[in-house]
RNA sequence: GCGCCCUUAGCUCAGUGGUAGAGCGUUUGCAUGACACGCAAAAGGUCAUAGGUUCGAUCCCUGUAGGGCGCACCA
């Protein structure tokens, strides 16, 4: 055969003139979709994060998103497939905080508003890349709709939100615990925080009885267990369980082994009997749980607590002499030294978990600071605003939404994990102390001549700037510099990005059909979309939840960069085309697990499109007009009727989310049905001298490569799109992308 | 501590209350006028384990073992 005809499928000459042509049709908006697509199906695209490229991951929900429009679209839907980008906070930061350090710059000495511009640069450079990787990877997404979480419009949406929450009482400003990274200087939610096993020592520590208060006996004392020997100086109070043995000195004092001050002992239930020696100390600023005690005994304690760790992790004046100015780690050691004529016993080894950045493994620091909360399961206070439907928590609105099966999960399993982590959930901090971000919007009078201001701290809450105090008048009014936790405004995607789109369209596509996403940010993204959507709008925002595995090697490892085992989405389209790596991603991968791709898988179906390509070619090339009315055979009709049962089992699997099996089969009948049995029943037939029979094995064939088309559409846009093209029954301008199902 | 999931062919995974499936890999033929990125065939599994329910269980229930993961204020 002559090499230059080369029978294998080039897709790189054909998938950007593809992707152009269905661009140019208008097609991926909906409103340009023909009269004959009624009943909108919508699907809202997670905003990737624009502060890199997209990977691997990304191209399956590109794929399982383009599956599902695409199918529906076919179907008759108005399909609307909106795309966009995340901002993504304190992500982006850490990326670019990493950039500069490379660049050997400091991000501390930037001012505020040059690093805002900066990483808006950056962000924005990054945003328009990922467009073109998406178009690459096929997306037939609206591109005329296209959202970006920092949109004027956008953010004026989320600032209502809050504005709306804080009037319903559900957004409060409080000086609570909170999680603090020493690394980026900012507060982490819950979420953002994880747990590390750590191997430390547990100090066994005496803290003697106050001789004016013990029963006259000198050597009495608590024996105390603690990891943190460093916050001693900040022990305003030792808690003893009340069936302790130092149940006798409740209500009496101890002196702190390091400040020689007297603390009370008091008794609570909190207190583990069976841990360490049945006393704690209480240290409110760096420890949730003691700060938890001193609330309840306020009145028992004297002292106000303070805090002896500063913001950057060293010790302050208030930790004594000895410690100030140290590390964390260099204080626990001195204090140590300091204490070991109280030491009960030598330390023992302690292997627990301990709290550390999610992103940069800095051990946390828990500290009580001044922060912006969301309340998660207590029912809005007052009136409930006019907008407001009901008077549930944030919490109950989504449970009761999942119980009520108005959103379902897809796997199901997910339904038990969310119902276990909305049991669990506590108030949500939602300010951070970084730049990149949208701003709170409150202001701070800073006159406070007014009762009102002078009570509330000057707080000014409002979606707009107030320029002026609404209490006193004054313009002297500071606005907070705090931004949102990035999850806040994404929380709010599906009808913030609904409510701004020039075509305003809320009313014809909220709720929205599927969120696809992946299961790791359940919490941290779907909860607030439910919790969010049904508080501001009334509405579920979203019927179904398509959860979605992490993308791994074939040795079921991670993809990461250190060990060098990314796959580059692109590179990999480039080189076996963008239709092969869909089928990848898609063959053999179930709701909710982890999809395993490799090379050789990608290859695999590489050459089912050459396969397409060739079966096509050999149809194309044997196909000539003939006028003989064509007469089918039982061969031809049973051939026929295989090609409906394959139809309707790929249909049936694609409506139940089913996109393994559905990809599957029309793998397999393309393959197994098509080109080995009805082309090669056809070869003796087409040459026949049998001119009706001839004509009928052709149109027969013909008839189902088309089909064909139509069943792999969905899975391999390119390749089918093109096959269609070059079939002599397609009509001029005609696109197989709106071809009926 | 609370909770979720997994264990099926050499590998990666599907699946069903009634003789076990796919892809890749392996073996054996084929340079067959679409395709060697191919064609034709073949080998390969007490469906983790012990019980129970059932006429019948890989599938449902209970326990056990191994593995993965999520949540959590044990100092």
């Amino acid at each position: 055969m002559n090499k230059e005809l080369s029978p294998q499928y080039d897709s790189k000459q054909i998938e950007d003139n593809i992707y152009k042509i269905w661009e140019e049709s208008g097609y991926f908006n909906p409103d340009n979709l023909p009269t004959t697509h009624k009943k909108p199906f919508t699907i809202i695209m997670p905003p990737p994060n624009a502060n890199g490229s997209l990977h691997i991951g990304h191209a399956l929900f590109v794929t399982l998103q383009d599956i599902m429009i695409r199918y529906q679209r076919m179907r008759g839907r108005k399909t609307l497939w909106l795309p966009g980008a995340d901002h993504a906070g304190f992500e982006t930061q850490v990326v670019y905080n990493k950039k500069l350090e490379k660049e050997g710059r400091s991000f501390w000495e930037i001012p505020r508003e040059q690093l805002y511009n900066e990483i808006k640069d950056f962000t924005l450079a990054n945003k328009k890349y990922m467009e073109g990787q998406l178009k690459k990877l096929g997306a037939s997404c609206d591109w005329s709709r296209e959202k970006f979480t920092l949109d004027e419009d956008v953010k004026k949406v989320v600032c209502e939100t809050f504005e709306k929450l804080y009037n319903d009482g559900l957004v409060y400003r409080a000086e609570k615990p909170v999680n603090w990274c020493t690394k980026h200087q900012t507060t982490l939610s819950d979420l953002e925080i994880k747990y590390e096993e750590k191997q430390d020592k547990l100090y066994y520590i005496k803290y003697k009885v106050s001789p004016s208060a013990s029963s006259g006996q000198v050597d009495e004392y608590i024996e105390v267990a603690t990891t943190r020997p460093e916050t001693i100086p900040a022990d305003i109070a030792v808690a003893v369980h009340p069936k302790s043995k130092w149940a006798k000195f409740i209500g009496k004092k101890v002196i702190n082994p390091l400040t020689k001050k007297e603390i009370p002992v008091l008794s609570d239930m909190v207190v583990d009997l069976t841990f360490g020696t049945g006393a704690l100390k209480i240290t409110p600023f760096h420890d949730p749980v003691d700060f938890m005690v001193w609330q309840n005994h306020k009145n028992e304690i004297t002292i106000q607590p303070f805090s002896v760790i500063n913001q950057y992790g060293k010790m302050t004046a208030e930790a004594g002499t000895d410690l100030a100015g140290l590390k964390v780690k260099e204080a626990r050691e001195k204090s140590i030294e300091l204490l070991r004529p109280v030491l009960v016993k030598e330390p023992e080894d302690y292997k627990h978990q301990v709290s550390v950045c999610y992103k940069c493994g800095t051990t946390i620091e828990p500290r009580i600071m001044m922060q912006w909360f969301v309340k998660m399961t207590e029912k809005p206070a007052g009136n409930p605003s006019a907008k407001l439907r009901t008077r549930k928590s944030l919490r109950d609105l989504a449970v009761d939404a999942v119980k009520s099966k108005k959103i379902k999960f897809i796997p199901a399993r997910f339904e038990k994990i969310f119902m276990h982590w909305m049991k669990n959930l506590h108030d949500w901090n939602i300010s951070r102390q970084i730049v990149w971000g949208i701003q709170i919007p409150v202001w701070y009078c800073q006159d406070k001549t007014n009762e009102i201001c002078k009570k509330n701290d000057g707080v000014i809450v409002s979606s707009k700037n107030p320029e002026k105090c609404p209490h006193c008048g004054s313009n002297n009014l500071k606005q907070e510099t705090d931004v949102f936790d990035t999850w806040f405004s994404s929380g709010q995607w599906p009808y913030a990005t609904l409510m701004t789109t020039k075509e305003c369209d809320f009313k014809k596509y909220y709720p929205t059909d599927v969120m696809e996403t992946g299961w790791d940010i359940l919490f941290f993204w779907v909860t607030r979309m439910i919790m969010f959507g049904l508080y501001r709008t009334g509405k579920i925002p979203f019927k179904d939840v398509y959860l979605h595995g992490l993308v791994r090697d074939k040795d079921r490892q991670k993809m990461s960069k250190s060990k060098g085992n990314v796959i580059n989405p692109l590179e990999v389209a480039e080189i076996y085309g963008t239709d092969a790596v869909r089928m990848a991603l898609i063959v053999g991968t179930t709701a909710g697990n982890d999809p395993i791709i490799s090379e050789d898988k990608i290859r695999g179906y590489r050459n089912f499109a050459t396969k397409i390509w060739n079966a096509s070619r050999f149809v194309l090339m044997n196909y000539k007009k003939i006028d003989v009315k064509p007469k089918l055979t039982s061969a031809d009709k049973k051939n026929l009727k295989d090609l409906e049962s394959a139809k309707k089992k790929i249909t049936k699997y694609l409506d139940k989310y089913d996109f393994n099996h559905a990809a599957e089969t029309a793998y397999h009948y393309f393959w197994h049905t098509l080109a080995d049995k009805v082309i090669e029943q056809s070869k003796p037939r087409i040459k026949s001298e049998n001119l009706a029979d001839a004509a009928a094995a052709q149109e027969t064939l013909i008839k189902i490569l088309g089909e064909s088309m139509k069943l792999l559409h969905p899975f391999m846009p390119f390749i089918t799109e093109q096959i269609y093209q070059i079939l002599p029954t397609t009509k001029e301008k005609s696109l197989l992308m709106i071809e009926k199902w």
